[in-house]
DNA sequence: CAGAATCCGTTATGATACTG
DNA sequence: CAGTATCATAACGGATTCTG
């Protein structure tokens, strides 16, 4: 389990994942701009790493200009419903009172 | 959303959570003898700032030795349900078939 | 277009020794 | 017991330049 946290650490995984939920397929230069924060090589290396990690599928269309596409595999869109849950976790906040107990004995 | 989730970063805050779910409350010595692979700084150091962000709670008995202990607040009590849906994530994994397509035009 | 390669500063994490 | 303080290192992230 604490192994495959580490497949969603790096800052800017979920962001990338956020845009491809749903099946969406976006080429770089898309995901570029869809996040300009994120630099050319924090963007590759973390598709790379998601693709090796069977989270994110790479499609490569051999055409010239270069063609690729990045989606989300079958396992990937799983994690679909525990990001929601951790969106929901985060709403949350707002309604508890703020708990900050010390029994002090 | 972001913002949220930097509070669940750091190498051993998740490890942390899932000693503390259910209601649980450990002494700091326990959390050392149950996590055996962290050191003594960044034990203290993770269950610090999740007391900031409000989601455990640090309880201490006024005697001599000291007495420290620390559970979850109502609201890191809430995680839990994302955490499960994380893990069943990382269940699944076993099940699907890798999915490595590459329709290669 | 979609990268690869390189340099470099910041942050995160660790080992060790000390203390109320 | 439950920390704090210090030093060192490793991992991470970013800017820039180059290429098939």
């Amino acid at each position: 389990m604490e192994n495959v946290l580490k497949l969603l650490e790096g800052r800017w995984k979920l962001i990338i994942l956020f845009h491809l939920f749903g099946g969406n397929v976006m080429r770089f230069s898309e995901l570029e701009r869809a996040i300009p924060a994120v630099s050319q090589k924090m963007l590759i290396q973390q598709l790379r790493q998601m693709e090796s990690d069977g989270i994110v599928r790479r499609i490569v269309h051999h055409q010239v200009p270069p063609k690729v596409e990045y989606g989300l595999t079958d396992w990937g869109q799983a994690l679909c419903p525990a990001l929601d849950a951790l969106l929901s976790w985060a709403a949350r906040r707002e309604e508890m009172a703020p708990t900050t107990s010390l029994p002090d004995t």
